[in-house]
DNA sequence: GTTTTTAAAAGTACTTTTTACTTTTATATT
DNA sequence: AATATAAAAGTAAAAAGTACTTTTAAAAAC
């Protein structure tokens, strides 16, 4: 099947990895999955949700493979970040990453089956340390979810179906690591016509509830101007 | 070097390639660099620049070793796109190829060496078919370009060292297929403060002749808000 | 040498969006 | 019935965006 010309090359085949920066959304804070690595070398440290890509899939295949394996979620949002290619990033072997971020919704049955594999949900403020190049992958994911964030009401899979408007923008606020004014937020959102404000009300956060949102179901209208503006000026 | 649990893998690992989407400005137009296959599969139809990665070397300096050999320029524009890993996407082996998209300014010495390898400038309206997954790859730079180019005036390495506001106006009216207004663009990128105008005048586009500007050394104010609003609205 | 022509450059008025607030509201708790 | 709370609505000023018109400089035509 592989021509001549494709052979001469064979010493040069890479392995290639995928490697998934796992976000999740628990108790109004933003956190990341990370796990004690399994093998040498580097056994026991923390990090990224790792693994191979075999020849017959795609990396996006491997992404969504190992996380089912460790989360038995299937569907989760993907995003491809970035592909790091440093031959000695991995001192196992000259291993091609390619780097995913995911968005999962942490009320799910799925914590049950990330315990066994020793697994734990850090916020991204207090990270412990990462092996390899780690947490570069974890800085580029996050700009990347910025930049997404920004054009995009990300959180229909972060976010339980029904919330509240003050719970998004919590989740914004993390995101973005600053506070946004809860009514020019409040009206900014609404603006864009894509949550359906339902009849039930949150009664845990004040005394007059909060009204209960949930998407509207994803179609048109998705990407919007810059949420936040001025990207660094 | 390489330790156990990686050894066996050793019949995943994969080629890898890279795949470069080179675009000039030329003649008031956006144009792309597109090359005639060199090998099997697909011999002779048009293609993007691609190269093998080497064992020893990262994606990018694959790419810019490619970029180096076929028109002698150093220190090009790379910004790395995507990863495409479909195990069929090439039908002589299971290859694996990171996209990267260069800027190049067309008025350079290149020209004579991107002839000696059959290569020719398309503009980006009028591309001939490419092999495999080409044209996916093309549209990928491309909208990758556009959101790049709407958080940052490029053009510092599209354009001559001189330039006028309309010729860079052309350029943005070329990479979003639109017609900026005159008055409010030259309004805008004026007030980024991001360009030196200069004592010269360039008369070849009017009686009144237009002066030259040229990109103050890049440092600060860099990134700014974006200049196409409403990405899809 | 005056007029014409051209695109550059500046200006203008209007609309929309953002920002930094204040006020009102609904309801559980005191 | 009064109080306290965050939700929700409202408001006014500033900034930015948009769609134009007017003025300007200089080459070319008369």
């Amino acid at each position: 099947m592989e021509t001549s010309i494709y052979e001469q090359y064979q010493g040069n085949k890479r392995f290639v990895s995928v490697d998934c920066v796992i976000f999740g959304y628990e108790d109004e804070q933003l956190k990341l999955l990370l796990f004690q690595r399994a093998i040498e070398p580097s056994k026991g440290e923390w990090s990224l949700l790792g693994g191979w890509v075999n020849a017959n899939e795609t990396s996006e295949d491997a992404a969504r493979r190992v996380l089912n394996k460790l989360t038995g979620l299937e569907d989760v949002y993907l995003e491809q970040v970035h592909t790091f290619s440093n031959p000695n990033r991995d001192p196992g072997g000259s291993v091609i990453t390619v780097e995913y971020y995911a968005l999962i919704n942490i009320d799910e049955k799925a914590n049950n089956l990330i315990k066994d594999y020793g697994a734990r949900w850090f916020t991204i403020d207090a990270l412990p340390p990462l092996i390899f190049d780690h947490d570069v992958l974890v800085a580029k994911a996050l700009e990347k979810l910025r930049l997404r964030s920004s054009y995009e009401i990300i959180g229909r899979k972060l976010l339980p179906e029904k919330f509240t408007i003050t719970c998004l923008r919590n989740l914004y606020n993390q995101i973005f690591q600053r506070q946004f004014d809860p009514g020019n937020f409040r009206k900014k959102i609404l603006s864009l016509k894509i949550l359906e404000k339902l009849d039930e009300k949150d009664m845990s956060e004040s005394r007059k509830g909060a009204y209960l949102f949930k998407f509207k179901p994803k179609k048109q209208t998705e990407f919007i101007d810059p949420i936040v503006k001025r990207s660094l000026s």
